[in-house]
DNA sequence: TGAAAGGATTCTAAAAAACGGAACATCTCG
DNA sequence: CGAGATGTTCCGTTTTTTAGAATCCTTTCA
């Protein structure tokens, strides 16, 4: 089982280290932004395990572009005008996310259960965004968290979606992970299930990652010519929701899916229209 | 005159050379997020002028940890989730902008010209915040842009609050540049300003550093015990607003200090009930 | 169907940057 | 004034970045 999650711890310490130095410094701005007051060096080496001089230097190259900022007594950093710039603009032009998240919040009141958005990312299924149910569920895995293609629904719709040869490809860097007593291990057997995804336009995982989960996933349409690598999947308890019992709400999952489709087509529009007047 | 803006050109190219690695991830990072639209490859080499080996790089770097996306075609990058959380803790978080902002845009209101909020950063004035008049004024330093501090009616009053010591040191390190005609360039004549500045409790920008252009700062008062690095400022055209009637806005200027000062104060206590509960 | 073109990706050795222990400076109290 | 704590600088070592050239896809068009 192997899912990471790839934002800060929530409580305590925040374990910035083995990434590469550029994206320490990114975690190391993810600390200061997550809590709503400044730190000053000391503190800051004591949250993060850091040594002082390394951090200092970090500081100091923050604060010198500006995506830092010294608070009043000159040693405590805060947020700076250019970090709150990037992020006004990243929200704002970040139109997908909401309406994306509308059409997920209206599946899941049409069929009772609790739904995700999932994308293919470097090879591994990554959480874009869930919407629960009233129901309580154990299995939470929030956004940003990744989980391997073979043995989750969202995973076996993007690898039916591809070539024998690309599956090949991506599958062969390591031996398939057995998850649970029901994950495929077996290229030959996930040979078999890809024709079945192919054929139904949708892939089950039947208790192949968590034991008691069922999961099952739909393919978003791409837009013209593209290959797609979202989709939206329902997930409950296998006590409430059995396979058979999941299959009904395959036409509510297709309906979303096609509507989140024309999000992305509209974003892909707009895209040619940005490319040609420039 | 040395204006720098820290933030990327508004128009065309990036231009993220010169700087330290990191950063230059974290102007990509920029690039990307300003634009609604995702970028290929190709197309952000063209845009940054970054050789194509280099940026592949990056983009690789930048979507293991989340922070950008590939979408459905798999060549092109858009922003990611980690990003997105990010952004939106970020501004979540930041209730000492916002409370500012109203504080300066309530002056605004009252003097009747443009307001500024500065801040000492690294050895010069750093424009932290601004609202404008009605009035069009053609001296415009957004958000970010830094200016020497012995011409600027900020600069001298952060000057003023230091030692004579900690000021030499300051201003040792590079000769004191002339902007205008009027620009302070002699360390005697600085001193004596400094002794005016003190008595006055404000310090006056008499085209020292653009001509035509008069300003005048007052500081925020510090929370308990600190020293201060924040300042207000009314900035307008001489012939609109001449050193006599400048004079007349101290009262209001001082008001709107003191509020600003409460601020600070307020996120000072709120720092120490976190520090003191963890 | 099979070149050719236009991308994306990997390899490489040289150049640059980050690292962090130890020494140094500065501030803050008692 | 001295003790203790905090911030800053130095510098040799280790790690990362750099970008040209070569390679590998995929798409396109004859």
């Amino acid at each position: 089982m192997k899912i990471v999650p790839s934002d800060i711890t929530p409580t305590g310490a925040a374990e910035l280290a083995g990434d590469t130095p550029a994206l320490r410094l990114f975690t190391l701005l993810e600390v200061v932004a997550s809590r709503g007051h400044a730190f000053s060096l000391q503190g800051l080496a004591q949250e993060t395990g850091l040594p002082k001089p390394t951090l200092h230097r970090m500081l100091q190259q923050l604060e010198g572009a500006g995506l830092l900022q010294r608070e009043g007594d000159g040693r405590h950093y805060g947020t700076g005008v250019r970090l709150r710039r990037f992020a006004e603009s990243l929200l704002l032009n970040d139109s997908q996310h909401g309406a994306r998240h509308a059409v997920l919040r209206h599946l899941v009141a049409e069929v009772g259960e609790s739904c995700n958005l999932t994308a293919l990312s470097g090879g591994e299924v990554m959480y874009l965004d869930r919407v629960e149910t009233a129901a309580p569920l154990r299995f939470y895995l929030h956004p940003g968290s990744r989980v391997p293609v073979h043995c989750s629904a969202s995973g076996k719709v993007f690898l039916a979606g591809m070539t024998r040869e690309q599956r090949r490809r991506l599958l062969s860097a390591a031996p398939l992970e057995r998850c649970t007593a029901n994950s495929v291990t077996n290229l030959d057997q996930l040979e078999r299930e890809m024709k079945k995804v192919q054929r139904d336009g949708c892939a089950i995982d039947d208790e192949e990652f968590l034991p008691g989960l069922l999961c099952l996933a739909v393919l978003v349409p791409p837009a013209a010519g593209l290959r797609s690598n979202l989709c939206v999947a329902v997930q409950a308890p296998i006590v409430r929701l059995p396979v058979a019992k999941a299959r009904r709400l395959l036409p509510a999952l297709k309906r979303a899916a096609r509507a989140l489709g024309e999000i992305d087509a509209d974003i892909a529009a707009s895209r040619v229209a940005v490319a040609a007047s420039a």
